[in-house]
Formats: C-alpha cells, structure tokens, sequence
DNA sequence: AAAAACTACGAAAACGGTTTCGTGTTAATA
DNA sequence: TATTAACACGAAACCGTTTTCGTAGTTTTT
C-alpha cells in the first residue's frame, strides 16, 4: 500500500525545503529551472497530487456545493440533480446530496452539518414539513453567514436569495386553456394540500383559466391529496362522485393513478377523458396511452441553479451589496394520446 | 453577516489560551469546572462549531463517501443512491455523487479527483464503457493507496474489493422458468451487449433455463441493443421477423418499448406474449398491463453497500491481512398482469 | 571597489482544529 | 518544613498547503 505524498516528502527527499517544492510545482519564476526541472520530474514520477482538504482549509474554498433535496426517487429531483452535477463538474465542483427525505428536522441536521466548512454553497428545494411549518430560520442563518443559497422549485418569499422555477400559475393556465379549447368543460384537478408552494400556483393557475373561459369553479371538482403513500381508493371515490370530462394533475404519480381509475371504470382516454400531468417524466413518455405533460425542464433548472450559485461563490463580493434573482423557466406541454387537439 | 467563530475568538475573548478551549469543549477532564462552563456558555452563546476541513486534516478522515455511478436518471441507480445516503447518513457520512455519464473518462477523471483527501472511500458502478475496455487501472490505484472502494451491480473481477450484486443469473433462470413454466416455448431475450457484466450473467441464466428444460436456444430469438438511446424500429424490427409467446429483458426500458410494440402488432399481453422484466422500477409498476419484473432491491443493495464502505473505512487495520466479500441479494419475483399463472 | 540589484531559496505564519508534554501553583503527604 | 502529588492550564507540534518576507550569494552598476 503506497500512501500518498506529500510536499514534505519531497522536500526532504530532495533536500530543499517546503516552499521551494510548492513553488517550483506550480512553476514559479523565484525558482531556477534545474531546480523546477528536479522537483517537477519528481513529483509526476511519484505521482504527487495536491491534498485537497490541505488546500480547502487554506483558502477557504472547498469547491464542494451542497444540494439538499427531499427526495431523489422522484423524477423531477432526479433530472435537476443531473443538471446541477453535470454544470458544477464542469466547473470543477462535487456535488454533496443530502436527502431531507420531506422532513424538517432532517432538512436542517444536514444543513448545519455541512455549512459548517463542507461546502461553498446549498441548492436546495424545500420538504414538504417545512413548507407545512414556514419556518426557515435554518436558510437565513445559512445566508447571514454568508453562505450562497440558491432555492428551486419548492420555494417561499421568507428566505432574500437566488431562485429558479418555472411558471407554475401561468404553466397551469396553459394546460387548463389546452384543455377548454378542445372542447372540456368539466374540468378536474388533483393536487396535493396548498402549503407546496408549486400545487399553491398551479391551483390558482387552473382557476385562471376557467374564470377566463367562463367556466365556474366547481369545488368538488379538485381533489386533494397527500402528497405520498398515495391511495388510489381515494381516487377511486372521487371519479365515482364526480362527472368529468377533463383532469389536470400537479404530477404525473397523480396524473398516471387517474387515468387508471379512469380507465377501469370504462371510459377511454382521450375520447371520454383528457388528461394533463406537470413532470414530462418517465411515467409520461410510457404511459399508455402517453400522458400529455408540462415539462418541468429539470435539467435546466439544475443548471441554472449550479450557474447562479457557482456564480456568487466566486464573486469575493466582500460585503458588496447583494442583488438576488429570481430566473422563471417556462414550462412548455408535450402533447401525446392523453388529450384530443 | 456574522462570520462564523473559531476557537482562536473563543480564546481571545476569554482570555485562555486555544488548547484550554478545544479541551472545555470536548468536557475535558484537565479543565475545572468553572473554566468548562464558562467556555461552553459562550460557545453555546456564539453558536460555535468546529470547522469541518480542519478536523478532516487532522483526522485524515473526511466522513464523506465517494459515489461514483453512470447515470441517476435511471431508477435503479436512484434506488440504490437512496439506499447509501440513508445509511450513511445514519452514521454520520455524507454522500458525493458523481455521474461517469457512461463515460470512462469521467470515471477516471472523477475518482482522481475525490481521491486526493475528499472522500474516505467510494462506492461505485462501472461505466459501460470502462466495462468495454476493460481497464481497471483508476480502481486499482485507489485500493493500492489504501482507500476502501466497494462495487455494486456492474463489477469485474479484476479488482479485489467488496462487491454487492444481485444473483442475476439464477435470477435471470427463475424469470424464464416462470414462463417456461407457464407454457411458453418460443422465449426471446432483449439483452444489451454482452461487455455489461450484469446482461451477460442474465444471459447465461436465460440460456440454463431454456437448456435445462429442453428448450432449444435459437439465437435468432436474442435481440441486443445498445444501451442507450433506444431505437423502437430495431424492436419492431425485430418482432416483425421472429414469433415468440414469452418476453425476458434485462432492464424495464426495454421491457416497456417491447411490450408497446407487441401490442400494436395486435398482440395482447399477456394472452399471446408474455412478459418479464429486470429491475422493478415505477415503470414496471405502472405499465399497462403491469410488468412482472425481478426486483433488484436497490435501496438495499445501497445500505448494504454503505455498510461495508463503512466497516472497512472504520476499522484502522493498519496493514491487517485484507479480506474481502460479495455479498449477492436474491432477486425477487414481482408478479404482476404481464404473464399468467 | 563599493553600492545596488538580482537570483534563488528558506523560515515562518496562516488556515482551524487536536493532542502531547511541560510547568507553575496549590494541596496532601512524610 | 521539605517533598510529592494533583490540578489547571499553556506552549508547541502537527495535519498539508500557500504565501509573505527576509537573506545569503552573485551579478551588475557606478
């Protein structure tokens, strides 16, 4: 087992002394070339590499970022954690995932763990617990420390820092209006409780666009449901109640439940019953018949986000006043079977 | 922004020298009580927590496990993420997750990288391309320089290190039993190329069953494709030519694709053809019919992994004689409406 | 030949902790 | 009262780098 070496071993070994050795190995010009020569020729024989945490320590700079989601067996999260690790590897960071697993707790154990040195800075998206709770002490004292925090997709106004998301309210709109304009008018909606600040817009999105169509908003038309552990008996009743001719979901998970019931019941789809999910995940592409989606753009997002945090980690803005953005990603529907043009 | 405090302010403030700190805080005996309590009511007060570089440097640990994998964006993979952060999670180690992209340089390039101090061990699935080549050389030099490495799923016997894996051939064999058993006669494979350690092991389990009872292998019933970017003409293709009642894939992508072109030839699943999948993934379950599908247990699989990461990590065996182990999960049969009884 | 200017390198501090060892003060023992 | 032990703390080394500053020794300038 060769251990690894370090700028003393070489040194001694070469009888000069620890600075020289770090100078001449990033080509200083206070050093002379025999010596660079020596010393570089070395170092690649013995296959010096330069400790990192040796050097995060020094500058302060780990090139690590933090991404704090709540779950990552979820399509979504999935997309916009390839998104994020491919920009930030680019730039040559590692991308630390934590799992809040939807709890509040967990949420702020791993923030503190890691804002203690770990990492440059935290992408994160919200759990479901804390957007229950609206508390979010733990992100601001992230960002008094000076900790660049970007939030995506499940965010909230409590917390002045770097945003992305798509447009939930006019993406819903767009989905309802698809809808109406083929002819739907009895239009469902299921979504989860309106703490989630996405279901929140895209709520509010579908009763946009049927105010504006003149449809009345018929409360027993939208379902909500938590939002894990789903029961589809849940679904059940409420298309045995409930008399539709369209259905929007807040996710495909949703979205892929419905047009089961929906179909079991004898009714086709699209001919009886449209359906709309958010995502343009996997459950999307191969549902049967495919599922008609407004993409979420995951792995933009993930981009956009490791651009926007990468972005104020290297910026030594030393108490320069801070600015912070909200960048707005528009969804755009994948049309397939689900719905009728 | 309160900049975070170390022990040196701790001190200054205090009036004590840094060691008489870093020894209150950690209850030391040497320190009386009056000195401990009044330090740690300021650190308490100051919120102090020790910087996580500089305990790494010192310790030579870092609690941060490497995991380098091709791909997230695949369920499988995902599982098993979730399955090593949560256990490594539990024990205080936080998780890099690096995508290879199935790219051999990435793979290499990564594992360099988080090998110079950042990680205390890596968990890992090789790339399909460095199964392709073939060259071992980056693990090989990791365990050379004492860093724990733990494989799972796709490995290769070339390095010595811990394994976890699946028994994908007897699974492979149960999967064709059961629809040998069920009847079926002209059984098909849709395998990719063989280089992936797991489709060969699969393949050779679905050639033992045939084997075993009776069935001729016809090779002209073995559909490859390439692992990516799936071309549905190849499938169509494919079933145009051949006549099969049974279906066996090794992964559910491939499953989903077969199973959409069977039923628009007419065919109904799964009276004519029968199907079965590897990895029970959200598409087995939600496909239409649901797919019968060999579990792979990736959460498991993750937490078991992270477990032996650990153990190997945690004891300081200071050149003890290495021993290592594969450990093999029993695939499981995950029956659902593609094939009957 | 003395002064000035380079050249090539080393010592030491710093990053933020942990830990070993030494020491001055007080209390217990002989 | 002299000796020893216990107590409470500080100095300094160490982890592996980077970087500033100082300085011998040599070369150039006047």
């Amino acid at each position: 087992m060769k251990r690894k070496i370090t700028l003393k071993h070489i040194a001694r070994e070469l009888e000069v002394s620890i600075s020289t050795v770090s100078k001449a190995l990033k080509n200083s010009e206070e050093i002379s070339r025999d010596t660079k020569e020596k010393i570089q020729a070395f170092a690649k024989l013995y296959n010096y590499k330069p400790n990192n945490i040796a050097i995060s320590l020094k500058n302060k700079r780990t090139k690590n970022i933090g991404v704090v989601i709540p779950d990552i067996v979820h399509h979504f999260f999935t997309t916009v954690v390839r998104g994020i690790e491919m920009f930030a590897n680019a730039k040559g960071y590692n991308v630390i995932v934590c799992l809040s697993d939807e709890s509040f707790d967990k949420e702020v154990i791993n923030m503190e763990l890691l804002a203690n040195g770990s990492i440059d800075g935290f992408i994160m998206s919200l759990s479901e617990e804390t957007q229950l709770k609206n508390d979010y002490n733990h992100l601001k004292e992230v960002t008094e420390q000076g900790i660049p925090l970007v939030l995506f997709d499940r965010i909230t106004d409590e917390v002045n820092c770097d945003k992305v998301i798509i447009n939930d309210e006019e993406g819903a709109y767009e989905a309802a209006k698809k809808l109406i304009d083929s002819g739907r008018k009895k239009i469902a909606l299921i979504t989860t409780e309106s703490y989630l600040s996405v279901s929140k817009n895209r709520m509010a999105g579908y009763r946009k666009a049927l105010l504006d169509h003149d449809i009345p908003i018929d409360e027993s038309l939208i379902l909500k449901l938590p939002y894990m552990n789903i029961d589809e008996d849940a679904i059940s009743a409420f298309f045995d109640v409930v008399n539709v001719d369209a259905v929007l979901c807040v996710n495909e998970i949703f979205a892929i439940h419905g047009m089961r019931v929906v179909q079991k019941n004898g009714l086709k789809i699209p001919e009886d019953v449209s359906f709309i999910g958010f995502t343009d995940g996997l459950l999307s592409k191969y549902a049967n018949p495919g599922l008609t989606a407004m993409a979420q753009h995951g792995e933009k997002m993930g981009a956009i986000a490791a651009e926007m945090l990468i972005n104020k980690v290297e910026i030594e803005n030393e108490e320069e006043e801070e600015t912070y953005h909200t960048e707005v990603l528009k969804a755009t529907l994948i049309e397939r079977e689900s719905t009728i043009n």
